[in-house]
DNA sequence: GCCGTTTTCGGCCCGACTGTTTTCAGTCG
């Protein structure tokens, strides 16, 4: 069972508790612990195998009845305490609470007077005019929730962050011409890198918020406001997307921006440990008393509480106070340390560009190499390379290469096929530099087949990296099947490395398990899987990643200059 | 329901905006 679905279950448990108006602090432990099971590195399942309801004590938020909780869950699938819950409401009320804007307090008010379960109910009595008659509840409320229900049924899902990066800079330059603006920055979930963004957030700095909120809602990109004041306004834009826009004093900025970057359960846990320190943390500064000691900049407001800079990628409230305290706190990859792209494809099968044009960009983006890794001859859509065709291109790399006086490495992304087997013969794959073993076709094999067939490629010597090792496309196909921790067991027994391919929709191997293999020793290849030469600038989206998944420079095979590089490579051959 | 360098009991982040009210509850981030 993956995390995600234990989390699931917790997070609906909270809202049918939010229902049962039970205790507040009660619903808040199921969230976090839901949030926790969420964003931790390793598979609840089995962690719980390992070491039973002890070792699930020791994760954060999770304490013995939750522990319980989670082994129920395990063994029969389901949750006793929901169950009963489900028949005190039924499931589609959560839905109903899922509507922007409509929580529990108003679902339950609706469910108690009109029987309102489901969004096909409410909006049948919000058009026939019977919501009117629920206390507390007049025109503009019930026109809320019609445009609730609209932009939830258009709005579904988060952003990619290759979508939200690139519009949350065209707003920033919509607005930089203001000269009332002292200072502008993105913040939110965009700031920490995760791959999905749900709104976009900007921070600005200023004496005179009006002219600013009154600029911001006439940018072209916006659809509609919906909410507007002096020091906090939201859109909707026309992608569908929510963009808020919070104006504060300059003298807040570092508080402002720890504020507004997040994550939510980071600021809880910073600000509760101001309480402890007799200080208040909040967007405006750091308090004491009434008197403002600090928030100019954001280390400043770690240093109140007696703690070092965290990075915001690391802000995620997955151990980073623990590592801070301790000053282990992890020196961050960053773009500059990356000294060549190991995956990229040309037109000699599903590309746009030369070996000679990809060299160049890479030479023009610093790097000290390449490696050309066309497709293998069963991705028949991509016009794999036969291995005659290989071999005459692996001459003409050899041939620019020289000419270039550029280093390319000639390397392959060869199929893995279902039985494990490789596309190409040994002897065909001992000529290349560098193999990436993927798996394009056959997605829907049973789970433990999957991960055999994974395996028996990496114990392949000729196989240096395992790509994009779940197969997922953000939004679009979920990952297929696989036993991710014996994958990252196999690569460290194999001397296998794994990608973190740097394409947005793919993000693939994700942080969670970055970190994973970090504590493995397994070493990750950042590459860009670039089909196009602009493509090779998606890096940065990878490095995002990799920084959400504390991985430092000396934890990525690419960060090595060449010479280095080549050793490492053929380590796995001997 | 969780948690502990003030606590094994008694706490549990902080503030903005909206819509409905006559001073505030609900929702959101």
């Amino acid at each position: 069972m993956e995390n995600s679905e234990f989390a699931k279950i917790f997070y609906d448990n909270a809202k049918l508790l939010e229902l049962g108006q039970e205790n507040v602090f009660r619903i808040r432990a199921y969230q976090r612990a839901a949030q926790s099971i969420e964003n931790y590195s390793g598979n609840i399942e089995s962690v719980y195998k390992k070491g039973g309801i002890e070792a699930l004590e020791a994760i954060p938020g999770i304490g013995k009845s939750l522990a319980e909780h989670i082994e129920e869950i395990i063994k029969t699938g389901k949750l006793k305490a929901e169950q009963s819950l489900f028949k005190k409401f039924p499931k589609t009320i959560l839905d109903v609470i899922s509507i922007p804007g409509l929580g529990p307090k108003t679902a339950l008010l609706l469910y108690k007077k009109l029987k309102i379960d489901s969004i096909d109910k409410l909006k049948r009595a919000a058009t026939e005019g019977k919501l009117m008659k629920v206390p507390g509840i007049r025109a503009k409320k019930i026109e809320n929730i019609l445009a609730g229900i609209e932009l939830k049924k258009r709005n579904i899902g988060r952003f990619s962050i290759g979508t939200a990066l690139p519009l949350a800079g065209s707003l920033v330059n919509g607005l930089k011409g203001i000269k009332e603006i002292d200072q502008i920055m993105p913040c939110g979930s965009l700031r920490r890198g995760q791959e999905t963004i749900g709104d976009i957030d900007i921070l600005i700095t200023s004496k005179k918020p009006g002219v600013i909120m009154d600029a911001f809602v006439k940018l072209p990109q916006v659809d509609r406001v919906l909410g507007k004041g002096d020091t906090k306004t939201s859109v909707i834009l026309k992608n569908g997307m929510e963009a808020d826009l919070r104006v504060v004093e300059p003298s807040s900025f570092g508080s402002a921006i720890h504020y507004f970057t997040g994550s939510k359960q980071h600021n809880i846990m910073i600000r509760e440990l101001a309480i402890k320190k007799g200080l208040k943390i909040s967007e405006y500064g750091v308090f004491k008393g009434n008197k403002k000691i600090g928030g100019k900049t954001e280390e400043e407001v770690f240093r109140a509480v007696g703690l070092p800079y965290i990075p915001p990628e690391l802000r995620q409230g997955r151990g980073e106070f623990e590592a801070a305290k301790k000053n282990e706190l992890p020196r961050l990859i960053e773009i500059k340390d990356i000294r060549g792209d190991l995956h990229v494809h040309t037109k000699a099968t599903d590309g746009s560009n030369t070996i000679e044009e990809m060299a160049e960009k890479a030479r023009s983006l610093g790097y000290e190499y390449i490696a050309i890794t066309d497709h293998s001859v069963s991705t028949r859509i991509a016009h794999g390379l036969t291995k005659e065709q290989l071999l005459s291109h692996i001459k003409k790399i050899e041939k620019e290469s020289s000419k270039l006086g550029f280093r390319i490495l000639k390397g392959s992304e060869v199929d893995i096929l279902p039985d494990g087997r490789l596309d190409y013969p040994d002897e065909i794959l001992e000529r290349l530099d560098i193999v990436f073993a993927s798996v394009h076709s056959n997605f829907k094999m049973e789970r433990s087949q999957m991960t055999k067939r994974i395996i028996t490629a990496m114990n392949n010597r000729h196989v240096s990296v395992l790509s994009h090792p779940t197969g997922r496309l953000i939004g679009e196909r979920e990952p297929y099947a696989v036993d991710l921790d014996a994958v990252l067991k196999a690569a460290k027994d194999t001397g296998t490395f794994i990608e973190l391919n740097s394409f947005p929709a793919r993000l693939d191997l994700d942080d969670n398990h970055c970190k994973a293999a970090k504590d493995l020793g397994v070493l990750i290849a950042i590459t860009t899987d670039a089909h196009v030469t602009d493509q090779m600038d998606n890096m940065k989206y990878g490095i995002l990643t990799a920084k959400r998944g504390w991985l430092e420079k000396k934890d990525i095979l690419n960060s090595q200059p060449f010479d280095k590089l080549l050793k490492t490579l053929a380590l796995k051959r001997r």
